[in-house]
DNA sequence: TTCGCCCTTTAGTTTTTCTTACGCGCGCGC
DNA sequence: GCGCGCGCGTAAGAAAAACTAAAGGGCGAA
């Protein structure tokens, strides 16, 4: 339909929408790889041909208009929409290949053990994990759905909840034949305490600290005991018998069950914030393939916290 | 969130775009007043930018790759976004006026009457209407609604449903008075038929031989008398006592209820495929002003069906 | 007041985009 | 079966757009 020979100069338009996104010509610059000079031309540009003024300029900085207002969501989006495009040039899907991104320790302890049995399910398909700390650059990679730990709220992107999250005791049975062996929380004063400090963790997750706190404990020290930077080290730890860690019930799971991991507490777990979700580019429509998978995911994740717990 | 400075060239995406959905170079330069050579050009450095082909060369005609195909539909919605930003940065919307665009017929007939009563509700609202016959170029012109007569399916445009349509004989009720009163169609013979020959009627509409014919009335020609090309003039004829009109119900209806007209025949209606439509571009998110009168409009519409009948 | 930050402006340069002109291949009509 | 015409491809140069560099000004903070 009519593209009109009306619409500005594309560039003009991308130079708005970043310093419009900034609000700051400065960092829109940096953004596009330009120099202030050549975005405040683009602007002028497009102020002119729009016939009325985009910004308020107010010495120190700049605020949009309510023209300017009005145009940056649909083009935010645009550009957006531009990008998915692009990416579709560049990496035709192929229709049984499925790239996945997601966090090493979820990989490692809850997403592996269970693809065999999606692989046994969809035999022709190629499901492909990359784990990556970092949030997926979806326009760089060819990752067609990623799995992040978060409150499920990321720009640009759309997301669906897998599962929430709870932390909760665990240590290896054979502790329990010990000398000490674990009947309350007070008794963990004798064990060495695990502590997760995963960089994507929950700011509001409790830590041994708070969780000891809770439970009118006083006569533990919650700080004591290494820190480990993945999830996964620390139910490994647990699981070696070298101390008792909070560790999450996601990537705890499987040793739960298999034994050689053993929640000492009744009422150990503690519900978090965060949770786990499915994350792909607003405006990509997932593949058929892709959207076999996420139904997958989300029914293994039900099935996984009815028989956990 | 990250434009990319990986973005091609956004005069190459725009080329492709308008090439891809031509299905031909020559008719996108057009659209872009541009010569074929820069197409081509623009589409070459594109595919060398995307890694891959996005049309396949056959001689005679271009065709899309799966890659092209797979960007089209994306960049497309793309541009009518942006599009519609720039429609918003060209005019920043009145919060209390509202341009609405129709058919003149309907207008004069059924808008224009009700318009009041909605001034009445909203005495802040501004309402225009403009009586065009053509469909309204959004991105020209300030309109923010369409009202249409029509199927519905409007390439990139939104599109709700008023109230459907249906044509049924009327007549100025002098006619019951003289020499000739309709009592059965076959009474027609006796009187001037009125075609309304609007341009844009529904081609499956009845035609008075269609009408004739499904009541089965052999004796009248359904071929004669003057034709009228816009609704209006044809009810106003009928009001007038030159004839019996088929018209369409919502042109007709403020007449029949005023007595200016009647509907002489008990089983006259038939429904018709077109119907009246509020559309606007796909994009743009109606003000609520503008959601307001919609509102109004369809109960409007759901009263008229009820009570006209 | 002075400094620093950020936007603006101007002039000149670089890069992109377009036109012109010609080449090529295929299908269609003669 | 043989041009002819239509539509795309390509090359070189011209035109237009975009960018840089450098200097300027306003405002707020120190």
């Amino acid at each position: 339909m009519a593209q009109e020979d009306r619409l500005p100069a594309l560039n003009a338009l991308r130079a708005f929408e970043a310093a419009a996104r900034h609000l700051s010509f400065t960092r829109a610059a940096e953004e596009l790889n330009v120099t202030p000079g050549a975005i405040s031309q683009q602007i002028r540009q497009l102020e002119e041909f729009a016939g009325a003024p985009l910004f308020r300029r107010t010495g120190r900085q700049v605020l949009l208009t309510d023209a300017g207002q009005a145009a940056l969501p649909l083009l935010t989006n645009a550009f957006e929409m531009m990008a998915e495009a692009v990416h579709h040039m560049r990496a035709p899907a192929r229709r049984d290949r499925l790239m996945i991104s997601c966090a090493p320790s979820f990989a490692a302890k809850w997403l592996a053990p269970r693809l065999e049995k999606f692989q046994g399910l969809n035999p022709e398909a190629e499901v492909w994990v990359s784990a990556d700390l970092a949030m997926t650059d979806f326009n760089h990679s060819d990752i067609d759905l990623a799995l992040r730990y978060g409150k499920g709220t990321y720009e640009g992107l759309r997301s669906e909840k897998i599962m929430s999250e709870s932390v909760l005791p665990v240590c290896s049975p054979d502790l329990m034949e010990g000398p000490h062996p674990l009947r309350s929380p007070a008794d963990l004063v004798h064990h060495v305490l695990l502590h997760d400090e995963s960089p994507e963790n929950d700011p509001s997750r409790p830590d041994w600290n708070s969780w000891l706190k809770a439970r009118g404990v006083t006569t533990v020290d919650g700080n004591r005991g290494p820190r480990l930077t993945q999830s996964s080290l620390v139910v490994e730890a647990a699981a070696a018998g070298r101390g008792v860690a909070l560790a999450k019930f996601a990537i705890a799971s499987g040793d739960l069950e298999r034994g050689r991991l053993i929640a000492p507490f009744a009422d150990g777990a503690s519900d978090l914030e965060f949770a786990y979700w499915i994350v792909y580019p607003k405006w990509r429509t997932p593949s058929k393939l892709a959207r076999t998978f996420m139904a997958w995911l989300k029914s293994e994740a039900a099935a996984g916290e009815v028989t956990g717990v």
